[in-house]
DNA sequence: CTCTAGTTGCAACTGAGTCGCATCTACGGC
DNA sequence: GCCGTAGATGCGACTCAGTTGCAACTAGAG
């Protein structure tokens, strides 16, 4: 029984239907352009990539589109620690929050899962009875490869 | 022996004249914002604050200093999670990095010094072989008093 | 098919942060 | 103390991310 295709193309669709979020050519550029980026887009790489396939997505629509994902728990926003300027990164949320180190020296960004992180935001949750909704966790200094000069 | 009275003032002075790095009557200004302020300044408040002391203090010398001190790894800098646009805000950095929790609802902001941050830090260290320089966590959420309503 | 609340494109705006440059000044050497 | 200069400052113009007001458009419920 193979999925149908407007099935999987994208859980972030999915949640839009849900919660009763109005569809329209636009917002389907970019959340498929969320789903499917390999990486740490920000908005203007966001803009480029949705107009190939919308051309008449504008960077405010970008804009409006990003803060609803945010609003709604779906994307996460990154600075990686300003390594290139002001902006912001944005990437899908998936079900493990990852710590993000950015490589002072040589500008690579890694992803580290770990259970120790889960367990300190329980602990916030408890201790401070503060209820966490987005966390974010990033580190600045040097990888493994830079990490022998300086 | 009392201390002569530039000892204390600032460690923040004292790492300048460690380093070498030139002292001016600008700098003092806005090193003392930073040793005495209670908590988390943007860029314009500490411009405010400095110019108190030394009206002279320009906007573009609060952020080169602030870059200054950055680099030197004498203060951090925080989001906050954006709950006020888009700017930054600046702390002293002390001997153990703490949690920034924001509330998304009333906005209040809540540190919370934990071990098990320390205990991630050098997970990451060892288990990544990344030398963690920098290290910022910050979640939102919403906070004990908030937590009743929605 | 109609109606309308919600969305969009556009262009103008805001606000944080940067930069080039002429002037000024901290401070090491005399 | 005084000098000379590398480094810091003020100023104004600039950049760049992100926002907003508004008229035109459209998704999707009825």
């Amino acid at each position: 029984m193979p999925l149908p295709q407007t099935e999987m193309p994208g859980r972030l669709q999915a949640h839009f239907a849900e919660r009763g979020i109005r569809m329209t050519q636009q917002r389907r550029a970019i959340l498929s352009v969320m789903e499917t980026a390999s990486k740490h887009l920000d908005a203007s790489q966001v803009l480029r990539k949705a107009q190939k396939i919308d051309p008449s997505v504008d960077r405010s629509t970008v804009y409006r589109t990003l803060r609803l994902l945010k609003r709604q728990g779906l994307i996460d926003e990154l600075d990686l620690m300003h390594i290139n300027g002001e902006g912001h990164y944005y990437e899908r949320k998936l079900e493990r929050d990852h710590i993000h180190m950015a490589c002072l020296r040589c500008g690579k960004i890694t992803e580290f899962v770990s259970d120790s992180f889960e367990r300190l935001k329980q602990q916030v949750e408890k201790d401070c009875r503060f209820r966490v909704l987005i966390s974010r966790l990033e580190m600045g200094g040097y990888c493994a490869a830079c990490r022998g000069s300086k």
